[in-house]
DNA sequence: TTTTAAAGTTAGTCAAGGCTAAATTGATTT
DNA sequence: AAATCAATTTAGCCTTGACTAACTTTAAAA
């Protein structure tokens, strides 16, 4: 009788919190090859003293994170001079740019404030699968 | 001529991502207590072992975030014993435990595989402002 | 009531991502 | 060519959030 009634398992909770835990491992990479691809193209290169300008953070905190992202293959730098996205770090910087932009126009279109939508867009696009962003996309525009 | 156009400085990025960094801070918080709250009411009470199978962590893990919970008065609890939420603990999970479900139901609304909107969810609501909530608590169930 | 198993704790380690302060290098002025 | 200034790097520190391994306590079985 009774016996516990396990009827609905469903999925492990702890997958949810495992996904969310890699993408977060991924915030950071991300947003410095969107932001070095960004300063490429405005500035022509990516100095250190304008991503920390940039980001908010101190000039030896960029340098931890670049010597990270050389690690992993997403930039290349030699000491005193600008940072270069590799073809990995470009292809990331794209694909990050695109989906920051989806995220923000899908926010904006639905009624958010586009000052608003800056903000939350750049926590929200790193928890979007792509399944969501594909609806996002379809979404966005529409006439409600 | 020229002048470097500083046409529109608009907003420091750096606030934009200071907020990042800070809505990063709360998160584990911010799912701790929510979920501590889910355990008491399905099972009237909660275990570190509940709370360690459920965010597919370790039980040292789950002592030190209780640790941390503890000093900064989100929950009491004694050696041993289940943990219990203070009445801050409480009212934060009770926010968090809406604003995940108005997330959770507005993705599916727009038509977000339910099962991917679960994913989803729980890394969005960390990043949403009380401004794009609303929205996305209007514009739910909505027919489009 | 003793034994055993499960739950919880402690100690020690690690990486990420922040910081400050000090040293170094490169670029611009004088 | 020196001197100066800005940019970058290095060293050392901190917290968070994860782990393993070993230990202690509580609860359940025998
Ligand atoms: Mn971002
Ligand atoms: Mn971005
Ligand atoms: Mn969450
Ligand atoms: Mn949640």
């Amino acid at each position: 009788m009774g016996d516990k009634a396990v009827v609905n398992p469903r999925h492990n909770k702890a997958e949810v919190f495992a996904r969310l835990r890699d993408a977060h491992a991924r915030e950071v990479t991300e947003d410095y090859v969107e932001m070095i691809g960004d300063l490429i193209a405005e500035e022509g290169e990516a100095r250190s003293v304008a991503l920390a300008e940039r980001f908010g953070v101190t000039a030896a905190t960029v340098n931890n994170t670049i010597k990270r992202l050389e690690r992993d293959g997403f930039v290349t730098s030699r000491p005193y001079r600008a940072i270069f996205l590799t073809e990995k770090g470009e292809a990331l910087a794209k694909k990050c740019r695109e989906r920051h932009q989806i995220v923000y126009n899908f926010l904006v279109s639905i009624g958010v404030d586009p000052e608003i939508a800056e903000f939350d867009a750049e926590g929200i696009e790193h928890h979007v699968s792509e399944e969501t962003l594909a609806v996002f996309a379809k979404e966005t525009g529409r006439s409600y």
